[in-house]
DNA sequence: GAAAATCCAGAACACGTTTTCCTTGATGAA
DNA sequence: TTCATCAAGGAAAACGTGTTCTGGATTTTC
């Protein structure tokens, strides 16, 4: 035949050319056993002249390890998933590992096939997230396991989650300071956890600052420029107004503007989740709570790698967030 | 030792508590070679009573692929890039292919470090992705490689792409149906081939009915706003403007309303890609572009599949979007 | 000069699966 | 009866690496 087959050159091909065993080029490379620096130099010279890469499949099957882990995500087509998984990512290459990436869409029958997948690919570990803050079932896999965002419901696992009790009690500090006395709060839907939790924590921590009950509705524009009006007829003197997400607070903001009412010289106003498009293009710029979910995602890879290295952390660790303050409670 | 260490059980196991070879059992969990049928049956029970998941590593060992494919993308935080990796998450799973994930962030370097890990690990296909349509630098593997959205310099390297040109014109096309006659363009930094393409789409199939010349400024809502103050100084009399994107129709919208101008009635607006976020929460609701890019993933993946299996289909791919009509150009 | 210590490299094996080849026994036909 | 055919299943090789063991060669020491 003319035409031999290309084959991406192995240990054995570079073993060849340096004139030693497929073993002495393993060593060479790996800079362990002991062999003579010029052996190992042109072990080496012959590697790089063939384009040598390592196949981690051999690596992988001979040390039980795969370096790889897995990423279970309910939806990862949610704001809050994306920056879990890229800082995950990005902490997992550190350490040399790949990250697989399955998209659950909420099926339990896919969710199954995808675990299914992953311990048949051996891999080292596994992230779970979703985009509610409410906990989730565990899953059932010989494997070290880390929960993001949505904790497992076994108290006994490892959870990372944000803690929105101090994110939503950072705000209204903040409010205070400013000199803010009459505080309301717009939120989401009351069957959401986050919904409960930031009232809960912006009431408390409000003491008799907080005016009227919290106003549950959705988490949107609308909902955020109709919970205006609705407060402004029921607590005509109000001074600040802390909500729930950046889409409410940008509702609440664009209605009071029409108002004609000044954010925040009348009424100072903030969002939750320092979503950019939301909390920058807003008028004005939202003073809000960031999770910081990529440090998440990274805290959340961490405890993966120290558990696959067998110091696992059990039980649930939460994460504060951090105020960004703009002209929505600064003024200009 | 009293405590045993607990291993996952191997294809051995089965097959020594079936009584049979490992080769025979893997030819009856495979459904290949000449064996009884009660034999079969007889391994399986086996399998099923260890929990047996074959060890993937072992099967792609000898089969010479690893059924695992790479996606390179320099920006995964971008809005374009998800929807295009959760296109092709969902076209490789139906073919039981993995996707790792590599978020270059645009720097070269990690670029250069992800493909010597995807190299390593003998990936089957690589997908590289990006946020902009520019073409760029094709990558140098030994391996399959497809280009979504961002297009290789190389035409023989096979690239899916969006059609912004029928893009832009469906949407001139759809306001010349309403009987709009003076229609103006606002989009975003000339320096974007998208912008480009757009605008010269939108006169093209405008003809006499375009008005003045394209308005490139940036994507945003802040340029959408102020574009209309320029726009009704130089054309009082325009009846439609097409935005190069849903931020920038939206800023339109806003600014059309607070100078007491009616959306669709007296002036229709369009945006384009479908942003919901924009394009829902815009006050009217925008008539835009659906690029489809998780359409455009779910192709990328099974041109890559077809690559994989030997019939690659070189050269670029353009996919059209698609027109989504709502108040903006319809009314209530 | 001989024994011991040291150094070096290759052989063999492990990892888990698939695949190819081979053996054994049975059946049927000549 | 003998040979060819075929079903059934086992043995071994292959995939590519890392690790351990072993033995030869060289140097050191007395």
């Amino acid at each position: 035949m003319a035409s031999r087959i290309i084959r991406t050159p192995g240990i054995k091909d570079v073993a060849a050319l340096a004139g030693v065993s497929a073993s002495t080029a393993s060593k060479a490379l790996n800079d362990v056993g002991q062999l003579r620096a010029e052996t190992r130099e042109r072990v080496r010279r012959a590697a790089e002249q063939l384009g040598f890469t390592p196949d981690s499949r051999g690596r992988a099957l001979s040390s039980g390890r795969s370096f790889t882990v897995g990423l279970i995500t309910t939806d990862s087509s949610g704001r809050f998933s994306i920056p879990i998984m890229l800082g995950a990512e990005d902490a997992l290459s550190a350490g040399e590992m790949a990250l697989v990436l399955c998209d659950t869409r909420d099926d339990p029958l896919r969710e199954q096939h995808y675990l299914k997948s992953l311990v048949s690919r051996r891999v080292d570990g596994i992230i779970v997230t979703g985009r509610r803050v409410e906990p989730r079932e565990p899953i059932d896999v010989p494997i070290p396991v880390v929960y993001a965002f949505s904790p497992s419901t076994d108290p006994e696992d490892t959870s990372v989650l944000v803690d929105d009790h101090a994110g939503a009690a950072s705000a209204v500090r903040h409010l205070r300071s400013l000199g803010r006395e009459r505080i309301a709060h717009v939120t989401g839907p009351e069957s959401h956890l986050s919904a409960q939790i930031r009232a809960a924590s912006t009431m408390g921590s409000a003491g008799t600052a907080f005016v009227g009950d919290p106003l549950y509705g959705e988490w949107s524009e609308r909902w955020g420029r109709h919970a205006v009006d609705v407060l402004l007829r029921t607590q005509p003197k109000l001074d600040a107004i802390t909500c729930g997400s950046d889409q409410i607070a940008r509702g609440v903001c664009d209605r009071l503007r029409e108002l004609g009412r000044s954010v925040p010289d009348d009424i100072a106003v903030t969002g939750y989740d320092n979503w950019s498009v939301m909390a920058l293009a807003s008028r004005p710029p939202l003073t809000t709570v960031d999770m910081e979910l990529e440090e998440l995602g990274r805290r959340t890879a961490n405890l993966l790698l120290d558990a696959i290295a067998g110091s696992p952390h059990p039980g649930p660790v939460e994460l504060p967030g951090r105020l960004i303050t703009r002209e929505s409670t600064l003024g200009t």
